[in-house]
DNA sequence: TATGACATGTAATCTGTTACATGATTAG
DNA sequence: CTAATCATGTAACAGATTACATGTCATA
C-alpha cells in the first residue's frame, strides 16, 4: 500500500503539541494558563490565540495524550485542569530522545530546543546529554557544509546575501560552541547522572 | 469598521512570496528552476514541494507583482519564465525598508535575514545599512530584556530549561556582534554607497 | 521503446490566524 | 449596575504538506 495506512503511523504530533505537553508534565494546568505562558514568556515563539491552543489540546486529549478534568473546587465557573497520560508521558520521551538529523538543522533549531528544554524534567540528565551529543554530531558536518558552501559562493553571490550567509554560519558556530559548553558543564558536575 | 476592511490593506504576502520575489529580481526563472534553488542551496529552509511554489506564483501572479510568460525558444515542452513587475518591484523594497519591530525579533529572524540578503540588489547599499540600523535598535534592547528575563528565571527555572534559555541569549548576542559587524564592514568600505 | 529527468500541476488534509461569540466572576 | 478580566470556544480563511497525476523530451 503506497499511501501509507494512516492507522499505521504514529499521527504526528505538531510542535506545539509537545509545547503544550512539555509544560504540562509537572505543572497541569488549564488552556487559559498554557495561553499566558506563551504570550507573557520567552515562550512567546508559540501562538497564544485560543484558535490554535483550544482545538491542540482537545487533539491530545483524542489521542490520549493528556487528560482534562473540570475543576469544581473554588467557584462555578468552568475550567479544565490538563495532565500528562502515561502515554503522553511516553511520547514525550520518544520526542526528546530522537537522534537529531540534518533536517532537523535546516529546518531551524526552534524543536531541537525545545526538546532539549523539556529533556531533563520529562527524561532526566542523561537523555539531556543524549540530545547533546547527537545535537553535536549533526551540527559538525553541517557547519563545515555551510562553510563550504560559503567559500564556494563567495565569488558569485555579491553584497547583502553574501553578509546574509556568513551571518548563519556565525549564529551555526555560536550554536555548536553553546552544545559543547552544554556537553561539559553536564559531564563536569556529575559522572552518574540523575535518571 | 472594526473587522478592517479586506480592500483596504495590500494584501499580505506570505515569507515565501518574498523569496521567489528576490529570487527573481536580476535572475528571471521558472517556477522548477526555482524549486532546485530551494533544494539545493542554503535555502533549504523553505519548502521546494510544488504544491508550495506553484500556487505561490500564481498568486503572486494575480496580484500583478510577478509575470510569467511561457517561452517557446527551445524546444515544444511548456515552460514559463517569471519576472518581476514594477509593482513587484516596488512591493519588494517596501518589504525590504520596512524597519525592524519587536515582533520581528520573536518570530525568529528568519524574514529578517532574507530581508537584508535581498536588500542590497534590490533597494542599494543605503537600504542595506539602514535596515542593519534598525535591526540593531531592535535588538538591543530585545537582548537587554532577554538577559533580564534570563536573571529573573535563573532561580525558578531548572536544568535544561534554563540552559536552552541561555542558548537563545547567546544566539541573540552573536546576532548583535554579526549586525554591528556587518554596519562597520559596509560603512568602512564606502562613504557614499552605490544608490 | 523504456527509463528517467524535466516541468507543471491538482486534491485532500492539517494547522494556524483573525476575528468574533459567549458566559462567569470580580472590582468599582 | 457596569466594566474588566477570566475562561472557553467557533467559523472562515490562508498556506503548507503529502501524495498523486500529467505530459515532454533525451538517451540508452
Amino acid at each position: 500500500m503506497k499511501p501509507q495506512d494512516p492507522s499505521a503511523r504514529p499521527a504526528k504530533i505538531p510542535c506545539l503539541g509537545y509545547a503544550l505537553m512539555g509544560l504540562l508534565q509537572g505543572m497541569p494546568s488549564s488552556g487559559y494558563e498554557l495561553r499566558k505562558i506563551f504570550s507573557s514568556t520567552s515562550m512567546r515563539t508559540y501562538s497564544d490565540s485560543p484558535g490554535a491552543i483550544y482545538p491542540a489540546l482537545r487533539r491530545l486529549e483524542h489521542q490520549s495524550l493528556i487528560r482534562g478534568t473540570i475543576e469544581e473546587g473554588s467557584g462555578l465557573r468552568r475550567r479544565q485542569r490538563f495532565r500528562l497520560t502515561p502515554k503522553g508521558v511516553a511520547a514525550l520521551k520518544a520526542w526528546i530522545a530522537r537522534p537529531v538529523t540534518r533536517a532537523d538543522l535546516v529546518a531551524g533549531q526552534a524543536e531541537i530546543m525545545l526538546r532539549f528544554a523539556f529533556s531533563e524534567q520529562a527524561a532526566g540528565v542523561t537523555a539531556s546529554v543524549e540530545l547533546l551529543r547527537s545535537f553535536e554530531a549533526a551540527l559538525k558536518p553541517h557547519l563545515a557544509g555551510l562553510r563550504e558552501e560559503f567559500r564556494a559562493s563567495k565569488a558569485a553571490t555579491s553584497g547583502s546575501g553574501r553578509m546574509a550567509f556568513e551571518c548563519g554560519v556565525r549564529q551555526t558556530a555560536c550554536l555548536l560552541e553553546w552544545v559543547q559548553y552544554a556537553i561539559t558543564a553536564y559531564t563536569k558536575e556529575r559522572k552518574g547522572g540523575s535518571l
